[in-house]
DNA sequence: TCTATGTTTGCCAAATAATGTCAAGACAAA
DNA sequence: TTTGTCTTGACATTATTTGGCAAACATAGA
């Protein structure tokens, strides 16, 4: 699994000098799953993403980001050229934009 | 739900004017469940896509990358800014090829 | 060494999501 | 109207995710 998300955690964590307990009682979940959070062993649910910035006091969006990310290279991690993979995406998305705002 | 996957599979069995009826027996499963997955409702399954590159007698690895790419656009298309989760992803990606070639 | 604190792991249970069937309806062609 | 195809909604089944608990491990200090 790819902690992109799960590092991060971590590091704010520790610049921070935190202790994994206070954190997971801010999640209000058991010390041993947020441990497997930070380690990659379980991913977080958005909410909880979301508290963790703020309990952080660090930048919800590029959290999201880094958790957003870890997800997607997980499904093409696997898969032949999961860079074109990401092509198709990117012109997907690209053309949903242009639906979007037609009148 | 995006439908990539869906609108190739069903432009695929029009040209060859296949009914779901069969593809969905190709699959071992309803038709019901076929046409959901052909209108974007349910997911195929990875092998289910590879078979059904078969029974329509084309290239599976696009059909892969669409199907993976649905999946994607999924998970990034309501967060904010999809493209530059893309971006997260693709740098990750060539972070990992250059690792994983070291000697 | 013993204790205290923090982290990690394995296993099981509960909750949630994915997958499938069935029955019924819509629609068009014969 | 009958037939064949496609579609939809409600429900059942199964797989995956999420979480807790207990125990192990690591480290630092008394």
């Amino acid at each position: 699994m790819s902690i992109m998300f799960g590092d991060k955690l971590k590091s704010l964590r520790e610049e921070r000098q935190i202790p994994q307990r206070q954190l997971a009682s801010g999640l209000e979940i058991d010390t041993a799953t947020y441990c497997k959070i930070e380690k990659g062993d379980r991913r977080a649910k958005r909410e909880q993403v979301v508290k963790l910035s703020n309990l952080l006091q660090t930048d919800s969006k590029e959290m999201l980001r880094l958790w957003s990310a870890d997800k997607v290279y997980e499904i093409i991690a696997d898969e032949e050229d999961p860079t074109q993979i990401l092509n198709v995406v990117a012109e997907s998305i690209v053309h949903y934009k242009l639906k979007s705002t037609e009148v």
